[in-house]
DNA sequence: CTGCAATGGAGAGTGACACTATCCATACCT
DNA sequence: AGGTATGGATAGTGTCACTCTCCATTGCAG
């Protein structure tokens, strides 16, 4: 397969494969001549990872190729496989020191006391205590004792999705698993949390206990 | 006060707020003279929101000019907020029309499987069906009922949080408490997510089944 | 074997976005 | 009275993810 067939099979146009090979997330295909490469199956499976991350996970392409370098990097243990690809996940954010070292502390305790086996530099702690700042901000507490409820379904969870990762694959396979898995039932997750809190909201507010039932009025 | 000290309050820098005003994120301030106006707590308040919006929920200006466009709304009822709030944080995807139609149709037979109470034209459905549609190209089958597990604990979360928005409050606040807590909680939802996917993937994969722990060798 | 389309590689250009800077005519404040 | 701050408008900046343009090959149909 030539880079225009490979377009064709993908919908990626050969000036994005370009650049894509450019950037790193894809791989040189076998090259034939100086101006000639060959391109098979594998690429194509790495293009929609890759369009799976950037669309459904909204990273950026240098993040994905961090992403992608864990994965090809056969140094990982499968075991590290979700840290380090949620590692390179997590989103800069401009913080106030102040606030944030205090929150910290605080995901610190949480993660203690909910028993959680969590790299002391993992990446997640700080997005945690970026919520809890902002929480804090608007009057919610700093306790993080009001997420210790959303650990057991979410442990439970998590041991569903890690079910559907085949141990007998090969090591390329459960890695690419863990990554797609991670994003798409995060992306998966929110939506169905969001359903939930319209359903809920719908029950306590809506038409039965207060005025009209109103969508969009003009 | 005026834009310097409101500037000094919240960390933006003037021409920042400048820009807010002029793309409706943030009200106009009372003006005194031409080229005075006084600011409030309100503006704080609302830069503040601004900011949870942008940084933690990663929302462009625009979008969140849309949801404080619902917020500002009167006539938008609490019952709705949640729902609004959320269709204007449901991010545009390019889609495959094929898979997607597919995919909005069993996310329907998901909605009415689990009686939620979610509008026909709400922004999750199409999250929910991208997300699907991703699964399925990796081979997670495109079976809806493997999300139903997620629904309970979701449900009760959803509640829990409902129930941190004061029923006594001002419509005002109301609103904002349920957009502040959608991110907030989000986020923080998918931190503990991924702690819980990074626990379980140390139990399931960890040192004490295959080799030695790693966590980032030479 | 000839000519036109396709290719790899490299660099420049594009459009969206979220600011950021500059101007200018007022207005505030000492 | 004069230096600083302000509102308002317009232009500029840096980043990002492409997208376009060239050019020297190479593939392939005729």
């Amino acid at each position: 397969m030539r880079i225009g067939a490979l377009s064709e099979a993908t919908g990626a146009s050969v000036a994005t494969i370009k650049y894509y090979l450019r950037e790193g997330v894809l791989h040189p295909g076998v090259a034939t001549a100086v101006n000639q490469s060959e391109y098979d199956d594998s690429h194509i499976r790495r293009l929609r990872l890759v369009r799976a991350l950037a669309d459904l996970g909204r990273l950026g392409i240098a993040d994905i190729a961090r992403v992608l370098d864990a994965v090809d990097d056969p140094s990982v243990q499968l075991h590290d496989a979700f840290g380090v690809a949620q590692d390179a996940m997590v989103a800069e954010r401009p913080r106030d020191p102040q606030r944030y070292q205090a929150a910290l502390i605080e995901v610190d305790r949480f993660v203690k006391r909910n028993r959680l086996h969590i790299r002391a530099d993992a990446g997640v702690r700080p997005m945690l205590a970026d919520s809890l700042v902002f929480l804090e901000q608007f009057g919610w507490g700093t306790d993080s004792t009001m997420f210790d409820g959303f650990v057991p379904p979410l442990v439970q969870q998590a041991a569903v999705e890690l079910a559907s990762v085949p141990e007998s694959a090969d090591r390329a396979e459960q890695m690419e698993a863990s990554v797609v898995g991670t994003v798409a039932f995060e992306v998966a997750a929110n939506a169905i949390r969001r359903m939930a809190l319209e359903d809920a909201s719908w029950r306590r507010f809506g038409p039965g206990r207060r005025g009209r039932r109103r969508a969009t009025p003009a």
